[in-house]
DNA sequence: TTGCGTGCAAAGGTTTTGCATGGCA
DNA sequence: TGCCATGCAAAACCTTTGCACGCAA
């Protein structure tokens, strides 16, 4: 993906660090310290990320932005992924759930479900318990 | 929700005709002619709309701008949707799937799926096929 | 040394807001 | 008549872009 800068490494570490939350360009950039990025280098970069697929933009339900979530993994290109529109949480569906879903939604809609590219929205566990 | 105007009368009127497409403010605003409502009326009456349900904002994957899809039916809230991303289309699932879906994930993940706040993804047969 | 990535500042685009007016109930 | 919704224009936001410079390879 071309060079390997100090503010693109950065990016990285901090959208690892942060793998399971949801966050705007503008918390990203906080995160990293406004004076480590530019908010252009931000948005370039995460424009980079998103076309290889590490990136995905979103929005959560009842917001009016456009949030950023990590997906860096190939597992993670693979699985499902579910989102707490409570806490904001975003948790893993182990891969043969997911499959059986994608297969079940296959069979029933003749659609093909991209899981990379959906979230299931609703209430986690936890916070059902609240 | 307050007063029935013409505008927001034919806001949702122009959404209904439009149910199973994604669409901008701006696109809506066109769809109705610039000249029957302002931006602003455009913008105040999704809000609203989007607080007690019937529509949903989103983004597609591949694009950087919010997005709207009306969900005007008790049903369409119950069910889940599967939007195509080459051809943009929505379908719909039939609820029957839709719940065994549901339930699959409450028990495998114990989270509870919001579908009206959740799109699955992917392609449809049709593309598929070309 | 080459040329990509960066920062800065400006531009571009979208959404929100304040205020006076008009229309629904 | 009273009050909410609208339109307009300005403001506020968010994101992209142009350009010169610095740094990675």
């Amino acid at each position: 993906m071309g060079y390997s800068t100090k503010q693109r490494k950065g990016l990285i570490e901090t959208l690892e660090c942060h793998r399971d939350e949801t966050l705007s360009a503008d918390q990203i950039a906080d995160l990293m310290g406004k004076d480590k990025i530019s908010r252009s280098a931000v948005y370039r970069n995460l424009s980079a990320l998103e076309e290889q697929g590490c990136v995905k933009r979103i929005t959560l339900p009842g917001t009016k932005r456009i949030f950023f979530r990590y997906i860096g993994s190939e597992e993670c290109r693979s699985h499902l992924h579910l989102e707490c529109f409570k806490c904001g949480k975003t948790y893993h569906m182990n891969v043969p759930s997911t499959n059986a879903l994608i297969e079940n939604v296959m069979q029933q809609s003749k659609f093909d479900v991209d899981s990379g590219s959906t979230v299931l929205y609703g209430v986690c566990e936890n916070c059902r318990k609240n």
